[in-house]
DNA sequence: AATGAAACTGATAATCATTTTCACTTATTT
DNA sequence: AAATAAGTGAAAATGATTATCAGTTTCATT
């Protein structure tokens, strides 16, 4: 049925490590949530559900989850690390809003193609690469110049 | 004669912050260093040519020459910032070999179009970007081909 | 030169995300 | 069932960075 969690527990069993109740239940809050979201949020969701549940299960759960493959740890310098579906997605990139903190996920294929002859022209054996995009999104220039112009017209009166 | 402290003093006059004893000591050894080195290490600079000044002196004082613009803080996601200079150098971004921790700076105009168009095609206004290639440098990887081939000679033994 | 305000320093404490520890519980193997 | 291994959760530890605060230095004004 869930090919996700047949996946996870199959990778356990290969490793000599056990499938409790508290590790199937931080991974359904996973799998079912929405992206990027922190160790605190998952804990808070975790808790809301199933309650009883340490923080630092939630800490050691995910980073199981990550070593199997099915969470990517991401990192956009803030100190906290936020979690994304890895598992039968394909590799992407981030525009991040430094104003309401939206992501939006691109992959650019010629992109990716210059980075490897980058690490070619270097002698360098590319592992992986991190590219993060930051700026404002639409709606927040948007809102920004709104606001820009409602002082202008305070300004007029 | 030294521009850049020139440009740091009148910085400092400007935002009527004090140039003090200790501030000049740390700009000189920013100034002499080696590129990508974290607070712990400029410290240890610091106390071998002078002594007596505090690690949140440091602190204080590189978040300054960062805020100055003579500085730039990079964070490769362990944990420890680095810096680097950015007073009259271009942008650029580093191929980072994993096992030994050597630096290459970069720079891809053609990269550096296609961020700018892939922001414009989500409407995102692009403040600043950060780019980061992981991997082995050759050194890393003639070393590795070298113990792997006396291994296999071992084994022929 | 004396004085008072403002800025700076350095030691130390606080913060915050994350990891470790450890006594205890649960699961697996013999 | 007993022995062994792994997992859990609370609390402590860690490590980078920032905040606090009493004492010191600098600057401007008298
Ligand atoms: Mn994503
Ligand atoms: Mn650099
Ligand atoms: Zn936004
Ligand atoms: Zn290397």
């Amino acid at each position: 049925m869930n090919s996700i969690k047949q996946f996870y527990k199959q990778y356990l069993q290969n490793n000599k490590i056990r499938y409790s109740a508290q590790r199937d239940k931080i991974l359904d809050v996973f799998l079912n949530m929405e992206r990027h979201l922190s160790i605190a949020q998952i804990y808070e969701l975790v808790r809301n559900k199933y309650s009883h549940i340490g923080y630092a299960t939630v800490y050691r759960a995910m980073n199981l989850i990550c070593k199997a493959g099915i969470a990517e740890k991401i990192d956009l310098g803030d100190g906290i690390s936020r979690f994304e579906h890895k598992y039968g997605q394909e590799h992407h990139d981030h525009l991040i809003c430094v104003n309401c903190g939206k992501f939006i996920e691109v992959i650019d294929t010629q992109i990716e193609e210059l980075q490897r002859q980058l690490a070619k022209a270097h002698k360098f054996v590319l592992k992986r690469h991190k590219m993060q995009l930051f700026g404002s999104c639409c709606d927040c220039v948007k809102a920004a110049k709104q606001s820009l112009s409602v002082l202008a017209k305070d300004k007029q009166d």
